[in-house]
DNA sequence: GTACATTACATGCATCCGCATCTAATGCAA
DNA sequence: TTGCATTAGATGCGGATGCATGTAATGTAC
């Protein structure tokens, strides 16, 4: 049915724009991380070895172009380190810095906190 | 538990980016419509009287300064009709003209289509 | 090796968004 | 009535995004 999907994607809209709003303004306050920075170092925080902005830029939904300045706020900031790579000169590395590990294990319980109160009686996926 | 909602979270960031940019692609290059206006258009067609742009603000996920200017675009572009309100002279009501209409019914197959297409094999919420 | 296509990332630019604020109208209290 | 708080909507502003493009490195064909 045409209107099913429909219903699915309003909801996805309002829980999206819900959750956004508050991980903005909880991040924000209480961090100093926008959502987008916070993506960034949950996903290098997730992996041990160093990232390629590309790798980086499969698994955020942000452009090519976006990542590079969230990558540049975030170094400017101390909270990651860019390297050039080794094998191609193109490309870029990015890794956490002591202070960007310590800051997103911070924000990490904020993170999660906005993610139980918007998910806590959402309808579950089946699969 | 804690991941699931993490899960839930990534799965919605993607289905939103997704869909989000097929969207404003396909409405652009079809329709010359952006996301926010063709929502706003959708929500218009679905009612019978005037709306409040109170009422406009609250069923679409923008903010109140966003949906004016969003409203603006579209009288500009003689898509709706911003009226004065008899008994609230603070209030503005909208409403579609014709050619809003027109549009509307025009791109809405092609908005129908992506939701299709990202959420055919999508998780169906439960309730 | 030379020439051209492609890739990785950076950047100029236009657009859109949210926050804070402004204006005008309304509501309410004294 | 006057005076103040509240509300509806518009707007200035800063910031973030995506698209198109630029630059430099790599790959490929000849």
């Amino acid at each position: 049915m045409d209107e099913a999907f429909v219903v699915v994607w309003h909801d996805v809209l309002a829980k999206h724009a819900r959750t956004m709003c508050m991980l903005e303004r909880e991040l924000g306050d209480k961090h100093g991380l926008g959502a987008s920075e916070f993506e960034v170092l949950d996903r290098l925080a997730g992996h041990e070895r160093k990232l390629r902005l590309q790798e980086l830029c499969d698994e955020v939904h942000l452009s090519q172009s976006a990542l590079s300045r969230v990558v540049a706020r975030l170094e400017k900031s101390g909270l990651v380190l860019r390297g050039a790579c080794d094998v191609d000169r193109r490309g870029v590395f990015v890794c956490l810095t002591d202070e960007g590990r310590t800051r997103h294990a911070a924000a990490l319980p904020t993170h999660r906190a906005v993610l139980a109160e918007v998910f806590a009686d959402a309808p579950v996926p089946v699969a």
